[in-house]
DNA sequence: ACCTGAACACCGTTCAAGT
DNA sequence: ACCTGAACACCGTTCAAGT
């Protein structure tokens, strides 16, 4: 595989080729296809070579959902109405999320050694929930309570578990409709344990529009 | 390792023995311990032999998480207070499943080949949300979203991701207090969507008696 | 600093035997 | 049917070189 190259001569590696290629990879085989072996393979290049821009597969793969959570759409900060920008927030994490499917699993599985991106989220989640008329002890139960379940489940849209007696597997459309109930329910308890929050979470799942389904 | 047995002999393994090993071995060694070439060290056997009472890795997982869920407390069916049942339930499987923390993401990543101790925990929440009051489109979307999120936060209970800002890592208890929070959220919602539900959920989760905090 | 060659210490699984 | 011995086709990672 290795392109005729001597032990001295370099092939122009960064981390950045190397996160895009663990991408494609990714998107390509699925998770089984995401080994180093392979990626190098990929890369023309030896397998340890990766070890000059990545310090380990698990440093990896970090990376790599950090770079998946980088495309989460972070609109105005939706200053006039936090209800429906944090309604809009955890539903564009979950499409991410679940166009990466397979990442979410591996990342649960190790320490969660939290990307840049992570941190932005979470911070823009505190935020609106605090606009919305939260307080604090609760705004971190609450903040706690949405990501667990957004990405939960993104990791259970491909496999659900027990769904009760002999019924098919639920699609992925049904799947977002129950994420979008569940999360209705959700912002309506956390702005009912406030009621002199400005505006009633349950608003915004009322008035966002339609996604369309996703591919 | 193996102790003296020529390749005639037997070992006198069994279905149960491999898994109750595996059970000891991921106790003690955590998830990285469980291999199947550990696992037959500790039975004083060749790797291969294995394979004569597990169809494969993937299927011991599966086994071991089943017979993990088979700990859950059903009990008796509450058929006076539904409310109060489902509550209880969610809650034990959630003490369950934390105690076992590793096993979740590893079962989170295969195909959810649900093992009969999962399906009868789906059968008998769904017969809660209908003794609730709770009518048929909406109970399979609640039943999706409780499992979904009480596995969720047990998988996260060792390692949240991003809970926003510099804020050091929640303890289990914590966590615990967090899940209990959003629990309440989702079952009021549930009820709040439905006035005609015979008990409000909320209810339960006031009147749910304390548990001691996990060892 | 970046890459190669070779190796180490593992994996899960299969196949051909033995009783 | 249950087990062993040996092997296959992989892993992630390290170490000593080369430029």
């Amino acid at each position: 595989m290795d392109h005729g190259r001597s032990p001295g001569h370099r092939a122009g590696l960064t981390h950045a080729a190397v996160l895009s290629a663990a991408r494609e990879l990714l998107a390509e085989h699925g998770i089984a296809g995401l080994t180093m072996r392979m990626l190098a393979a990929r890369l023309d290049v030896a397998p340890n070579a990766l070890y000059s821009h990545v310090a380990s597969k698990t440093a990896l793969v970090d990376a790599l959902l950090d770079d998946v959570l980088g495309e989460v759409a972070v609109l105005t900060p939706s200053v006039e109405n936090p209800a429906l920008g944090l309604h809009q927030l955890m539903t564009s994490t979950y499409d991410v999320l679940v166009g990466h499917a397979d990442l979410v699993p591996l990342y649960l599985s190790r320490q969660g050694a939290h990307g840049p991106n992570a941190l932005r989220l979470g911070e823009v989640t505190l935020d609106l929930l605090r606009r919305a008329g939260v307080p604090e002890p609760t705004a971190s139960d609450a903040l706690r309570v949405l990501i667990v379940y957004t990405i939960g489940f993104a990791a259970f849209t491909r496999h659900l578990p027990a769904t009760g007696g002999s019924e098919r597997r639920p699609s992925a459309a049904e799947m977002q409709s129950s994420f979008e109930h569940g999360l209705g329910w959700l912002l309506a308890g956390i702005s009912d344990d406030h009621p002199d929050a400005q505006s009633h979470l349950r608003f915004a799942s009322e008035t966002e529009p339609k996604r369309p389904a996703r591919k």
